[in-house]
RNA sequence: GCCCCGGUAGCUCAGUGGAUAGAGCGUCGGUUUCCUAAACCGUAGGUCGGAGGUUCAAGUCCUCUCCGGGGUACCA
């Protein structure tokens, strides 16, 4: 049980007693000073009116009706306008890290969620060209998201769904055409709007050695579009795989088609009554179902607009047979998911399972400015680049170390310059620290044990063990929220409180039973440290 | 015009309606006969964009407003 729980078990009968509650739920939040103890809980602030009473009466009559054991529990005070504090008894707090040392791996996960199944879809880029900078939020992100999920106990699948037919692909197989044809001496002109990058030509370049100039008269959607589509889509995995992002299912798009997807969700429309034909396009009811206007879901060429295949494709991810379905988009994806959301909705679906995350955008700053990203443009860092810059572990750390919500700046000059003062290095050298002790413990003939761990009192061994038993609780609040940042928040605090233990609290050469237990508290935080940079696909360096 | 996100220390950002608003980087100063100084300790730095309101209590909730970003297609 964690603490917070038993606080809940013991406090709750109490507030029952006085016959207050209803619909209030006790929360125990971790005040910001020792003074205040381990843990408070404001509910009889929230009650005081309901009970017709003052706050600091309320809070004396909850905390006299409140049963204890004394061994856990040290003592409970009221404070300021009627705050109950809560402190834990040293000993009880020390014994506490059996079940870190115990657990291992296991330390944080829980089986909140266990039997229920999650797709999780992210990066989701078309293949037309490498993946930016930008990619990397999204792509970091929605693998973490994943490992969070699976850390509750999901099963998740992880999913990238693209696109390799339309005008967009069109353009990438001309580009290369025209690219090939000028490498062949042809003075033909290169248009503006087309994809400008390097790549294309390296593309065109290897269909020269291949093919020679037998591909003059080839057109753009043949062999140039499907060149382009492996190689770049080649390139797009090996990225991915650098960062350690798998994805179990790569959904085409065009299987809606094939598979007559797109076709029986037209019918249903038809059918409902949802949609209607207007200047030879075909428009989908969205005023009737709350949303701004009616939207085309056909256009007048006979070819579909993104929503319908959207839609289609959400229908096939509740046939697979998912209770939660995560789609991860920029910002830029606001005021499409909207549409989609109602339609399912009209068709009898849960939408309540859908969780549209949405990050906004990274700008990269580079030499001092603003990189404006455009793929058509060829204006852009790639993943790859940074990758090379800053390494796999700098990339995930930081595209985790911020709220999804906030805009995000990516100075590559500092990320460059820090690289040595880069916050993901102060914990992985926590780890190293710790397993350097473990050798040091080795070679010294020191062994941990569990026996003495009542003599971890001090300021420095208590905090570090509170922070220690407060992961799961961080885990499973990031993964209900969806917020990677507050894994990397907390190791960071969890680092910090380990630094300073270290530099307070020697291990080796301490009296015996006292040396003994450090090494234990020592273990503990290994395990924890592993288990968080793991959980965000982070190494754990031995050695640093 | 309308919709979404942001505005908190010099910079980048945390901050469950709670007690004296925090961290990292940058400033300035200190700590090493001792398990890794990629560390630790201290210092300075704030009208939480602005104005109203709700509340015992507002950076946090509501209304209005200013600034920046994104969106508002028969593009995706």
């Amino acid at each position: 049980m964690s603490l917070r729980n038993y606080l809940f078990s013991i406090t709750e009968p109490a507030v029952l007693s006085t016959s207050l509650l209803e619909d209030e739920n006790i929360q125990f939040d971790i005040p910001q000073q020792n003074s205040f103890g381990d843990f408070s809980t404001n509910i009889a602030l929230l009650l005081a009116k309901k009970a017709k009473t003052n706050p600091r009466q309320l809070a004396q009559k909850i905390v006299d009706a409140i049963k204890y054991d004394e061994q856990i529990i040290s003592k409970i005070e009221i404070a300021g306008p009627g705050f109950i504090n809560f402190f834990y008894s040293s000993g009880f707090i020390a014994n506490s890290i059996l079940s870190i040392l115990e657990a291992k791996s296991n330390f944080g996960k829980s089986d909140k969620y266990s039997g229920k199944k999650a797709n999780v879809e992210f990066v989701s880029a078309n293949p037309t060209g490498p993946l930016t900078v930008g990619h990397g939020r999204n792509s970091v992100f929605g693998d973490t998201v994943s490992s969070l999920l699976e850390w509750v106990g999901y099963s998740v699948d992880r999913e990238y769904y693209f696109n390799n037919a339309g005008r967009q692909m069109r353009v990438l197989g001309d580009s290369v055409r025209i690219r090939y044809l000028q490498l062949l001496g042809s003075d033909i002109e290169f248009p503006a709007d087309y994809y400008q990058g390097e790549y294309i030509t390296d593309i065109a370049k290897s269909l020269v050695e291949e093919h020679g100039d037998k591909l003059k008269e080839e057109n753009a959607e043949g062999l140039f579009k499907d060149k382009a589509e492996n190689v770049i889509f080649s390139d797009i995995k090996e990225t991915l795989g650098r960062l350690g992002i798998r994805h179990k299912h790569f959904y085409n798009e065009n299987t809606l088609y094939e598979e007559g997807k797109i076709k029986s969700v037209l019918n249903i429309f038809s059918e409902k009554g949802m949609s209607y034909e207007k200047e030879g396009a075909t428009w989908l009811k969205l005023a009737e179902l709350g949303n701004d206007q009616d939207k085309v879901i056909v256009k007048s060429t006979g070819e579909p607009t993104y929503r319908l295949p959207d839609i289609a494709y959400h229908i096939t991810k509740f046939e697979r047979g998912y209770d939660l379905i995560i789609d991860i988009f920029g910002s830029d994806h606001k005021d499409t998911y909207p549409d989609v959301l109602a339609a399912l909705k009209s068709l009898g679906y849960n939408t309540e399972a859908i969780k549209v995350l949405l990050h906004q955008f990274v700008t990269v700053i580079k030499d001092g400015e603003v990189v404006k990203m455009s793929t058509r443009k060829a204006n852009y860092v790639t993943l790859d680049e940074l990758v090379d810059e800053v390494g796999v572990d700098v990339t995930r750390y930081f595209f985790n170390m911020r709220s999804v919500s906030s805009h995000m700046n990516f100075d590559l000059d500092l990320a460059k310059k820090q690289s040595d003062d880069n916050p993901v290095f102060y914990l992985q050298y926590a780890h190293a620290r710790i397993c350097s002790i473990i050798r040091n413990a080795k070679e010294a003939g020191l062994e941990s044990s569990t026996d003495s761990l009542i003599t971890l009192s001090t300021s420095e061994e208590q905090s570090l063990i509170k922070k220690l038993l407060l992961f799961p609780d961080i885990v499973l609040f990031a993964a209900n929220s969806f917020e990677t940042h507050k894994i990397t928040g907390y190791l960071q605090e969890l680092a910090e409180c380990f630094h300073r233990f270290y530099t307070v609290c020697r291990i080796i050469g301490s009296e015996q039973k006292l040396a003994e237990s450090r090494l234990s508290l020592a273990l503990a935080t290994q395990i924890v440290l592993q288990n968080g940079l793991t959980l965000l696909g982070l190494s754990a360096p031995e050695r640093m």
